[in-house]
DNA sequence: AGAGGTTACGGGCAGCGTAAGGATC
DNA sequence: GATCCTTACGCTGCCCGTAACCTCT
């Protein structure tokens, strides 16, 4: 019996095959097969039942179950108490939505690699939306989003929050005063990708007004950035991500009427037994987030 | 980290020395070195301080230590659990004194063979004092013997007790009522090694008689017995242990003046991290000395 | 027929034991 | 010089991944 076995046992409890565990852990399915038959005959007890499509564990394999997670639990505990940062080792997947990407990410990636120069990053790009499925997936263990994650097993910390503002190209003929909702539809809308939540409250702010409006939506904020700078339509996006544009005069802010919504970040993570790393990165994400507001 | 290192980390620090742990593991003290120093390595942190003859843990160390018990615990509750006896595996070392071995020893390992198909025995048949310091020093792991140990980390249960009975040949001219001291030391007495409890209650029991009293001692029962028969002395043994010689009437008892004590064991045995076969051990040999008294 | 678990098999690497080296008392 | 830990090195055995096979839906 080792930690190994252990922790495949405990991710194919979760994730209900033997092949999803394989994936899971980064390894072959027949491996996985064969960690779970040692330990089986370790034991000399059936962990699993094998019927069909779906294994299930048996009542022995439940209690093991509880064993191993208390034991990997255990294990995590004496790596963050006794082991040196410097010699953690792992690799996480992280996902993170562009917005931060463009805003302090880089600087985490410095500070982890201070700090934890062993752990390898996995980056997923991704809409909140998509991260959300990942993250209850176990695609990914840990995503940086516009949450909470309402899941019972998903923790959630606030990261920071960015005010949106409208944005477009000084070429655009806007007037001084705010914008009337009416006038504010003469041009195309190019947010955050459908279903997101400034996309949707885009629709309810400007709903009701005069039938032409557009949306564009884009799933990459570069590109949505782009297209406000070459005059195709106007954005909300938070003037955080766009110092640049903003110095350079590129972009500029106007005020328009009825209220954007803040965008609201969170660090959201699967609890998971004998996983130190997850938490130690959320944790940095906090620190980072608020150092660089 | 794997539970091995663990457990190599405690017996090192049990037992003080590197060398000391790779003997009782079975293992070449070289993999014990190797594998603190993996685990050193994995952890980034130091574990034991070489200075000189002995090793010490260091602070981390003593954390460690810590944990890794309370893992190797865990581990063992979890096999003690669910496994099935049948799968259990290992080694122990058991001490018997050569009265157990001629009692219920056999019961028990017949019993044991059924319980635990997979577990391997050492048997080491020695006197109760050498048992005693093998014990403490760790050189076996479990041991029946004339009790009870008194050490911190030695657990005893109470075994079985055996009265002692003045034993002879029928050849040798004893009087049908109890025969006097004085008369007692007429015969050489054959009984078990100096400093053992009934050798120590012999010796007291006729003191201050006539001065030539001989007292032949032997560690080996059979030895005694054999001698017994042979009409060389009188002994004061166990008649539970020589039904045979009182059944064909080569050995008989008689009563003599003075109290014999009663010989009492013990099942004793370190109190060790992980390790649940000893205790399965210990509770069997209770159980098959209460039905074979 | 496709998804998923098992069996078979060859290759790589971790861990072992032997033997030699080095430090400390 | 004795004792004990470390380093060096060749070897074995375990575990892994690929591929073929089997079994359900």
């Amino acid at each position: 019996m080792d930690f190994r076995s252990l922790e495949t046992l405990v991710w194919i409890a979760r994730l209900g095959s033997f092949r999803a565990a394989a994936k899971h852990l980064y390894t072959s399915q027949p491996s996985v097969s064969a960690r779970i038959s040692n330990l089986e005959e370790e034991l000399g007890v059936r962990l699993f039942e094998r019927a069909g499509r779906r294994v299930a564990l048996t009542a022995k394999g439940r209690d093991t179950l509880e064993y191993a997670e208390r034991l990997l639990e255990m294990r995590s505990e004496l790596l963050h108490t006794v082991a040196d940062p410097h010699a953690m080792q792992g690799t996480i997947r992280l996902g993170v939505v562009e917005t931060i990407v463009y805003t302090w990410l880089p600087h985490l990636l410095e500070r982890l690699n201070e700090a934890y120069p062993g752990v390898t990053l996995e980056l997923d790009v991704d809409s909140s939306l998509n991260l959300t499925d990942k993250l209850t997936g176990h695609d990914i263990d840990i995503a940086f989003l516009m949450g909470p994650v309402n899941h019972p097993d998903i923790v959630n910390a606030e990261l920071c929050r960015y005010p949106l503002s409208w944005v477009a190209s000084p070429r655009l003929p806007l007037p001084p005063e705010p914008v009337h909702l009416d006038a504010l539809t003469r041009w195309p809308i190019i947010t955050y990708p459908r279903l997101s939540k400034p996309h949707i409250a885009v629709q309810q702010l400007v709903r009701g007004t005069s039938p032409g409006l557009r949306i564009h939506a884009s799933s990459s904020l570069a590109t949505i950035i782009r297209m406000t700078v070459d005059g195709i339509g106007i954005s909300p996006l938070p003037p955080r991500i766009i110092g640049n544009e903003l110095a350079s005069g590129s972009l500029r802010t106007f005020e328009a009427e009825g209220v954007l919504p803040e965008l609201r970040f969170t660090v959201s993570y699967a609890i998971s037994p004998g996983d130190t790393i997850t938490r130690a990165v959320a944790d940095l994400a906090v620190r980072v987030a608020s150092e660089h507001p």
